[in-house]
RNA sequence: GCGCCCGUAGCUCAGCUGGAUAGAGCACCGGAUUCCUAAUCCGGGGGUCGCAGGUUCGAGUCCUGCCGGGCGCACCA
């Protein structure tokens, strides 16, 4: 249940039937209305904006309009109290007996609670990663994988129909560029001699690239064919490159479940483009009157050395808010990599989905208008595109700049990263800021055992609910705390203001999980779980300066069952929260 | 030169899609605490929300123009 949705159907029925009394003007559009936790506690449980909303179509100043209002919702069992504040604000608090019942909401559905309806079953297509299969994954696109992959989840748990999508790039000049290293690295096995690194400009030198070719060599399904692609090589034979990007697309998928990242769908370039789906999309855009052959402009300001001024085939990226149109075929007459991710995009549409997003990394914020104008140019504005552009991670350690180089040249991999810190903390970490803003990653401060430190913060939130009930258990042996025990519990006797307002936040929690979504944000996630975890631990100190307020009171049962019911609520929302995340929560730190 | 993103306390950042007196952590200052439910607690100071206009009952949030920082800028992906 989220309460505040709940407030809202009844401040909406309050005004309905002031309305068919005669005492309001009919109102058609509540839209603006909202119904939301003042800011202030201070405040009240429930503020609502009605009055000020309302008071134009109304015809009637807010401060009025809330006066009749007020009175309607304070026939509410569950409301205690009314007032009009401000600048027509109606402010309700609301009856503690109705916080104490979220306590068993909580635990009858379990980390099911906050599950939204609200998506409504509707399909939404999340892509993410889409590394070009020519190399490993480096520590720069864990945080796009880990941002796809909550999200993914945000949106599954507000009820959408959630795909899971990675694009593989495996047609075009860079797979070129990798069959090309991939064949020289096996001549050099071959021929027992290692060949120059200049062998290598504008290719592939990583080590990968060499375990692919032993992997080749060992493969008795294509071992026998390498002779063949050898002495081939200047046409880039199609089994070598089918083998390269199969090979790299495993490593990457490997890297991929070490972050605990599973796609649900990989969709190869290559099939669209040998499907024809390229040429049927821009069969489509043509007979919409949107290519043309002309001359761009040169870009002012820096010139590209060869820039050359010639005719082109060009979409009307334009029409539709882009800045300029953009060039659809190479001058070698092959597509270009945005005329193949039209068709791409576009069939993404066509198997059902008119809610796109598509997770990129920083260095690509100037393709979104022109990937957002072709979303729209293909399907009429059916569809949208959400790009979700995740900036850099800056990686140190104790302030210092990381360089971990063991595979890949210069950069620190996925794998370096989550083997140095562990899945969980690289997860939550690249959790903790919004998507577009930077992200600074601290070896030593991610792994530390302290308050500054989120993920310790949180998990150990998580841990000591599960040490209070060890507690409990060795305390009061005797005392029954199944489930059944404790969805019962006499929550009537949870009357600290602790509680009550630990409660309050934890009740938040549905709401949370809806703006989230919504706002395609799931790094408030972490700040509620953060917020949720202060609450419990300042609550857990307060029971060392009186002992009266602590969890387990020995001389009453009841009590205490009634407290744990409450640790169990607040234990699972946090572990409802990681599992939003795929972190996994601790039952016992360490 | 153009586009996108960012600019909030000394630092790192929230700010719930336009609401009330702009919040948290760190740091700083002042107190408490040797307790066992290990891995502190309470309080305090600190702000021209980059600057200037605009929109309206109401702007950190929306619009315009500047300033500063990051990313990108035919034919790579």
């Amino acid at each position: 249940m989220n309460v505040f949705a709940h407030f809202r159907d009844q401040v909406v029925a309050a005004i309905e039937s002031l309305v068919s009394a005669g005492s309001l003007p009919p109102l058609d559009d509540l839209s603006k209305l909202s119904v939301e936790p003042p800011r202030d506690p201070e405040h009240g449980d429930i503020a609502t904006n009605a009055a000020m909303v309302l008071s134009k179509p109304a015809g009637m100043k807010p401060r009025d309009l809330a006066g009749l209002l007020a009175p309607e919702l304070e026939k509410l069992d569950v409301v205690d109290g009314v007032d009009i504040a401000g600048p027509g604000f109606i402010n309700l608090r609301i009856a503690d007996a109705f916080w104490r019942a979220r306590v068993a909401d909580i635990l009858a559905a379990g980390t099911a609670w906050g599950d939204s309806a609200m998506g409504a079953g509707e399909p939404v297509n999340v892509e993410y990663v889409s590394v070009n299969p020519t190399g490993l994954l480096h520590v720069g696109h864990a945080r796009g994988a880990v941002f796809g992959d909550a999200l993914a989840a945000l949106l599954a748990k507000a009820g959408y129909a959630v795909t899971k999508e990675y694009y593989v790039n495996d047609a075009g000049g860079q797979i070129d560029a990798l069959t090309r290293s991939f064949l020289k690295r096996l001549q050099e096995i071959r021929s027992g001699e290692a060949l120059p690194d200049s062998e290598f400009e504008g290719l592939y030198p990583g080590e990968e690239v060499i375990d692919a070719a032993k992997a080749a060599l060992a493969d008795p399904a294509v071992s026998g064919e390498v002779e063949g692609w050898l002495a081939d090589s200047g046409r880039l034979p199609d089994g070598a490159r089918v083998f390269a990007v199969a090979y790299m697309l495993d490593r990457i998928r490997e890297d991929l479940a070490e972050l605990g990242i599973h796609h649900d769908l990989f969709s190869s370039e290559r099939a669209l483009v040998e499907a024809g789906a390229v040429d049927e999309a821009l069969a489509d855009l043509e007979a919409k009157g949107l290519i043309y052959t002309g001359v761009l402009e040169p870009p002012k300001g820096k010139l590209p050395d060869d820039w050359e001024e010639r005719p082109q085939t060009l979409f009307r990226a334009t029409d539709f808010g882009d800045d300029t149109d953009r060039p659809l075929r190479k001058s070698d007459g092959s597509w270009t990599y945005f005329a193949t991710d039209i068709a791409y995009h576009r069939d993404k549409v066509r198997r059902g989905f008119n809610t796109l997003i598509d997770v990129w990394g920083a260095d690509h914020g100037g393709y979104v208008k022109r990937m957002q104008a072709a979303v729209k140019a293909v399907t009429g504005g059916a569809a949208a595109l959400d790009v979700k552009i995740c900036q850099l991670v800056n990686l140190t350690n104790r302030g210092e700049p990381v360089k971990m180089s063991k595979r890949a040249g210069n950069v620190v991999t996925v794998r370096d990263v989550v083997e140095e810190v562990g899945r969980d903390v690289v997860r939550f970490i690249m959790l903790t800021r919004k998507n577009d803003a930077p992200l600074d990653f601290d070896f030593a401060k991610v792994t530390e055992q302290s308050k500054d430190n989120p993920v310790f913060y949180v998990q150990y939130a998580h841990a000591r609910s599960h040490s209070v009930f060890r507690q409990a258990r060795e305390a009061l042996p005797d005392l029954d705390l199944s489930e059944a025990a404790l969805a019962s519990a006499p929550v009537d006797r949870l009357t600290d203001k602790g509680e009550l307002s630990l409660i309050k936040r934890l009740a938040g929690w549905p709401r949370i999980i809806e703006s989230a979504a919504e706002a395609h944000e799931p790094h408030r996630i972490a700040f509620y779980l953060y917020d949720i975890a202060a609450d419990f631990h300042a609550h857990w100190n307060r029971g060392r300066e009186d002992p009266r307020l602590r969890f387990v009171a020995e001389d009453d049962a009841e009590l205490t069952l009634a407290r744990l019911a409450l640790v169990r609520a607040v234990g699972t929302v946090v572990a409802s929260g990681l599992e939003i995340f795929g972190v996994e929560p601790v039952e016992e730190m360490r």
